[in-house]
DNA sequence: CTGAAAGCGCTTACAG
DNA sequence: CTGAAAGCGCTTACAG
């Protein structure tokens, strides 16, 4: 069926590993002779085998993106990250496999592993004590993560800036005048508290938020509508009500600015709403549209993507560690306090 | 390193194609000896190599999910297709590898297909006339369609119910009173108009509101923010004024419900609104919250991937065409008109 | 600068 | 019911 090397070889009148060289570039070969092989392979419409390139020790041009199976609502819009995860990886010469199963579903992790199909992984929503890491660790497969683990020695990540987050926040509104701020949190397993994302937000907020003499009420939602609800309620019950919310809870966000708007509060007018970690769309569809401060999905998966194929290639080794930047993006949803 | 078959082979007392009928079941073992070849495996741990198993002529055990580059936005939450996608393909014991290259790329598409390095391969948002479904007809490479292209003949595919999702919208709305509605609809392409989605809705919305008396405006926004804006005012100029708006268009609705509210019109009150393919969590955001109607995205993906998996297997091979009927959720933003 | 050959770890006729 | 052996299409020392 498909041209093999061999018929390349036959083709262009040199043995089948002078092929194999001209692709690899392994060792040098004569411009004639590469002419010729190149001639040939076109002619064919040759494409080397996966498998038994796999096979014979080279690599198999796989990487896998794995996330932990059942804990989808993390972030804004987890297709941004494999999107641009697939992506890049293509442009690098490599394909995307994914991977997902129970987050302490070890056993089959480890079943992935040693399958030898892939060259490294990229574990994506990464825990602070996150199980997958010596699983991966153990079977040497090279690996990066999207991510911050507490132990942080050796490791590849890239992660979203969660102390910028909580910062630009808390900048934007307190250089509106506002000092006194409701963050609508979430409830967080106890495993992540503290060191995960909503734990990092939270302590550059309290941070931030002390630094510029602004009064933080923290509340912890479900993450569920009702949960927003219930937010809302509680935020109508102070005294007095601050007069503007920190959301890193999408959908408790929903339930709490639906809420909030039957209530007859508006906003900007009443509360200003500044929301971290979310959609562009989701934020859109509110009116007025949401101040936002997210990280860059496409960015955090494409960078990651990147040291997982230069640590393949040799061209790293220096287990790098990247926080990248999110951005403020001003929509209608935040103002100067209205107040005497 | 990892273990081989001739590792269990020798563990278990027996000839290493023994351990290999063992495993795949191809021919009659003696419970002693399978007994023996299990223990074995689990002693020494042992995971089959993937590349031996696909260059020896055995199923890699991947398939491919292509989407097309750049074509981003069709439906709600694309991630909810390729994550179904993605578990569905595990509990079959198979792995999902992401393709996306540009949709005419037709050579990109080809030269990953003859890789030989999976066994088959879904096309996700098919178009009426798509140039990939050729490419990997000519090679071979068993494939199923998440989508609906024009000539359906011998092609297997999976695709929302478009005409159900147009008749439900406009039934709900006239069951609720309402005879005279504006359709947000989209911009589409030269190659799609009349046969894509948009295309099928809208023959789907035209046909049921003739037969329910509605009265139909159909306005074609582009698809952004600024677009929505626009659809909006010229809404607004309708006279009479329509008392329901079906939206295909999720960029362009959360301008539209943006500007009706910033215009001092009431959801429900003044308009009701349904809107069409769009996620729950931007459902949510709005005040109140919307009533849709969308396909369950995560059931078509399995469904495709089911499909292929059988045609794999040899278990079935008769090219299913299935239609998958979307749901309907009454949430806050449709109600009686109100009018004299 | 190039060729002949071993080997990667499986699957599957071919024998018995 | 089981074994010995060829072969899948590459890569990479080993020779020259």
């Amino acid at each position: 069926m498909a041209a093999t090397r061999d018929d390349v070889a036959r083709l262009a009148g040199v043995s089948s590993s002078t092929v194999s060289y001209a692709i690899s570039g392994r060792r040098t070969i004569s411009a004639a002779t590469r002419q010729r092989v190149e001639q040939a392979m076109a002619e064919l419409d040759y494409t080397p085998n996966a498998f038994a390139r796999g096979l014979a020790g080279a690599r198999g041009g796989i990487i896998a993106l794995h996330y932990p199976y059942g804990r989808r609502g993390v972030t804004a819009s987890e297709f941004e990250y494999v999107a641009a995860a697939t992506d890049r990886a293509r442009e690098r010469g490599y394909h995307l496999l994914l991977w997902s199963n129970p987050i302490d579903d070890v056993e089959g992790l480890g079943s992935l592993v040693s399958e030898g199909l892939v060259d490294g992984a990229i574990l994506m929503e990464l825990t602070a004590d996150d199980r997958r890491v010596p699983v991966v660790s153990r079977a040497r497969l090279p690996f990066t993560n999207i991510g911050r683990p507490d132990d942080v020695d050796g490791l590849w990540f890239v992660d979203a800036d969660y102390d910028a987050l909580g910062r630009l926040a808390i900048d934007h509104l307190a250089g509106l005048g506002h000092d006194h701020v409701f963050f609508l949190s979430q409830s967080v397993r106890q495993p992540e508290r503290g060191s995960g994302p909503v734990g990092r937000a939270d302590s550059a907020l309290v941070a931030s938020a002390c630094q510029r003499g602004v009064r933080l009420e923290t509340h912890r939602a479900e993450n569920s509508v009702p949960g927003g609800r219930a937010a809302a309620g509680a935020f109508a019950a102070l005294a007095p009500r601050p007069t503007a919310v920190v959301a890193f809870n999408e959908t408790a966000l929903a339930g709490f600015v639906q809420t909030v708007a039957a209530t007859g509060l508006s906003i900007p007018g009443d509360v200003s709403v500044v929301a971290l970690s979310i959609g562009d769309l989701a934020a859109e569809m509110t009116s007025p549209p949401l101040t936002t401060v997210s990280p860059p999905g496409g960015e955090i998966a494409a960078t990651a993507v990147d040291h997982l194929v230069d640590r393949l290639e040799g061209r790293r080794h220096d287990a790098p560690h990247v926080l990248v930047a999110p951005q403020l993006v001003v929509r209608g949803s935040s103002a100067p306090p209205t107040r005497p």
